[in-house]
DNA sequence: CAAACAATTCTACAATCATCTAAATAAAGC
DNA sequence: GCTTTATTTAGATGATTGTAGAATTGTTTG
């Protein structure tokens, strides 16, 4: 999983509500945007637009059939994005590292400018 | 770990920057404010505040040492995180649910209004 | 074809948030 | 006590985003 992706996951699951529609999926098979907006007291295009962004991580995927779109949660995808989190915070650190012990590390006399 | 503390986690681990700071720190077995905000093409200021989030979803912790604050990752929360996360998503789906084939679901005609 | 239904797109708005500067708080050393 | 350094807080701003309503596209069925 690249990094871009990475970040489109996380952002994807921050959000409550998107998570909420997201866990509605996994309990389910399937699930069409009608009947995950009848859940929650929001409009179909909210949904559509939080299915679109958990599309877009690729936690979900759609299967269309006639007027209907069914998604349905790509499990695989949510354990590589957790696979990688644990991967780069619980791999072993490189201890000793503990620095600012009489470095002056650079002047810094204004902060920062760039964004 | 209660759903409160869930999202707040998720919401930690969305913004690109607060994970690169996060990451940095569990590289290092623990590092102070100062020494993050070298890394890092923004403020102190900024540093502090995503430092302030981190450790309000309780994924770092600060230790005092004079008028240093040295932050280290409490890698259990992020496992007890990564395994909710899993266990809410990945647990058996109750199949066969694949609603609206015929149900009508309520007749709303105008969309929903509530936030 | 026309009407009804499903989903998405467009546009707009309010809320959230990442970021900055400046000021305040706190500790160390002279 | 004063100065320097480390960090946090406060206030402001620009960007992002969750949301709704309207318009649009696409599909089914009288």
């Amino acid at each position: 999983m690249n990094g871009a992706q990475f970040h489109k996951v996380a952002k994807a699951l921050a959000d409550p509500r998107r998570f909420e529609i997201f866990e509605t999926i996994a309990a389910s098979d399937e699930m069409c945007c009608g009947s995950i907006s009848d859940c929650f007291p929001v409009s179909q295009a909210t949904v559509s637009h939080h299915l679109k962004e958990l599309a877009d991580a690729e936690l979900i995927e759609a299967r269309c059939e006639g007027q209907f779109k069914y998604f349905s949660v790509r499990r695989e995808v949510l354990t590589a994005y957790v696979e990688e989190l644990v991967q780069r915070i619980n791999a072993k650190p490189r201890a000793g590292v503990k620095p600012r012990r009489g470095s002056k590390a650079g002047v810094r006399t204004t902060t920062h400018s760039r964004r």
